[in-house]
DNA sequence: CTGAAAGCGCTAACAC
DNA sequence: GTGTTAGCGCTTTCAG
């Protein structure tokens, strides 16, 4: 059961070995003629170069490892995407290592990316253990990371402007005519859904909107954001006064808090206006479809690559990485009505 | 900027290489002084095992290809998560392939896999190059494949009973009163999705139901689903009679399909009902949330992975490989209505 | 242009 | 229990 080597290709085509491997990674000229007896013993053996060889005497895998939460969730898997396909147009592969939120998970991946099983990482979210972070640090492995509190300027990474994000959807309810928003959130457990609420306070005094304490609705509990916005819009509805928009934390409790309302006969957006935030495909797939705020996520995907890819090249670590901070944009689509028609 | 390898290790505590080896991997008993000793030597150096050189060795790589369209499509991604998720358990990492429909891409990975980037490849789609099966079959890779229509019986499988599924589906909607049903389907490029119009086809007939011609609605042209849905559905309210449900050959179409029906102003389930195929996690998302006929993705892609294990400790193919089918399940939720009650 | 030769870091006989 | 040794399949000098 041995499988065909180079050397069995060198063999039959009564060369040395070298010169196969010459030919076959262009790293030196090779002569018409004896390119042809390769071709011939390649295809006659039918020979499939080794890649671990290779890898392993390159010292390096061209793999890069994504590290994320859950693959079924649309957010990571549309900033996979971007992820995926930008690795392979560099020629690098993806390994994903999905730790469905579980220590031991995380930390086992951990220990694979640390043993050299990829060229480098791309980290899409706050590890649960912040001590995995300095593992990381001490076995020098390129990481990047897409929009992850700054637990230190370690390390490359992609931010989203959530602050812009949320003043373009707050300007946008109130160009036309809404001047009492609620916002519901999930917890705010990373920097980001911090960052979200802050902006939204910040903008309604800014904007001088009709501000009441008990339409700025955040959940304590963990648990599916679904659920969360439909249990947050129920309680909003029942109170009074109603506001006339809402802004959510994130497109699924969005949808959620519109399943809510639907449920209850309010009429989206005729009753009530509607924004999420992060423009999932899902958006377009409920009915009224949901204005939202976009996040780049295949865009930030790629950079998450861009930015891996020059930590591999460098090696060194520079003393203070770079940022890069990517803008949202608004998605308008039928959640959300003008008052002042 | 040389790493740090077991050879090192060794010299540090002073014992041989192949012992530091030995311990490491528990391939044979190790003093407890001379273990103390390596730990040290371990600690003290920042030794991580190099997993290449290891692959290399032993001729595996403990990766496991998965090859599917698109990760943003949440079929997939919730096989994807199934066949993560068991691909850990057995210790193995995945690797994910994601063609974009492309055949470049396609091809492209397929060199990979012949190239023993991976142990084995999980197939979760048919490819649109039938010759790569040939390329997979002379490579001898080990495959097991998922919903692959089937080119051959080469290879372990796993199956939908699809006819059962729509048979369900069927049943339910006569139980509580349905006669006059649609079945608005994309375009049948696999063969569940023949399976699916055959059996709606027979199941009218046997359930002796109001069939009319113009309630079979199937899409010619690719593109997307939920688009395809919208406008499946916009055409059949041309159609008089109405009928009073209708069943969809995928989720997508049926989440189309209401977008339509909602839009224009008829209510659902009130005056139409409606069924979907697959039961993606969009299902409890929308309004009316989508009654569908669950296929077990997750389940469907965790045997993928154990028929390949068994596939890659076999090494030689049986003459007919082994066939999974695994059934449907209905999952009710608000987009049907009872007529009888 | 081609070939000989030296390993990459590790595992696994096998001997002691 | 521990050490010696022989590669795994490939890339990459370096000579010729």
């Amino acid at each position: 059961m041995k499988s065909v080597t180079m050397r069995d290709v060198a063999q039959e085509a009564e060369v040395a070995q070298s010169t196969v491997s010459h030919f076959l990674n262009g790293t030196a000229p090779v002569a018409i003629e004896t390119q042809k007896k390769i071709i011939q013993a390649i295809r006659k053996l039918n020979y499939y170069p080794n890649v671990t060889a290779r890898n392993f005497k390159q010292r390096k895998t061209n793999i890069i490892g994504l590290l994320i939460p859950d693959i079924t969730n649309m957010f990571y898997a549309e900033l996979a995407k971007g992820v995926i396909e930008t690795a392979k147009e560099k020629n690098y592969n993806l390994l994903l290592y999905a730790t469905d939120y579980q220590r031991r998970l995380e930390k086992d991946y951990i220990e694979l990316i640390v043993s050299k099983q990829v060229d480098g990482v791309v980290v899409g979210y706050n590890l649960i253990d912040e001590k995995l972070w300095d593992k990381l640090k001490e076995a020098r492995v390129p990481v990047s990371t897409i929009d992850v509190s700054p637990v230190n300027d370690f390390w490359p990474s992609v931010f989203l402007n959530n602050e812009e994000g949320i003043q373009q959807g707050l300007s946008y309810l109130v160009k036309i005519g809404h001047r009492q928003i609620a916002y519901l959130s999930e917890p705010p457990y990373a920097l980001a859904l911090v960052e979200r609420q802050r902006a939204f306070l910040r903008s309604v005094r800014s904007l001088k909107l009709d501000f009441r304490e008990n339409w700025i609705l955040v959940e304590k509990k963990q648990r599916k954001r679904v659920e969360i916005g439909f249990s947050l819009g129920e309680k909003l509805m029942s109170e009074r006064p109603l506001p006339t928009a809402v802004m959510c934390s994130s497109d699924l409790v969005a949808v959620g808090a519109m399943k809510a309302f639907l449920s209850a006969g309010l009429k989206v957006p005729e009753d009530i206006s509607i924004i999420g935030f992060d423009d999932i495909l899902l958006c377009s797939y409920v009915h009224p479809s949901l204005t939202s705020i976009k996040q780049p996520k295949y865009d930030m995907g790629k950079i998450g690559i861009e930015l891996l890819e020059e930590v591999i090249a460098n090696r060194e670590p520079r003393e203070k990485e770079k940022r890069v901070v990517v803008n949202p944009s608004l998605v308008k689509r039928q959640s959300c009505r003008a008052l002042n028609d």
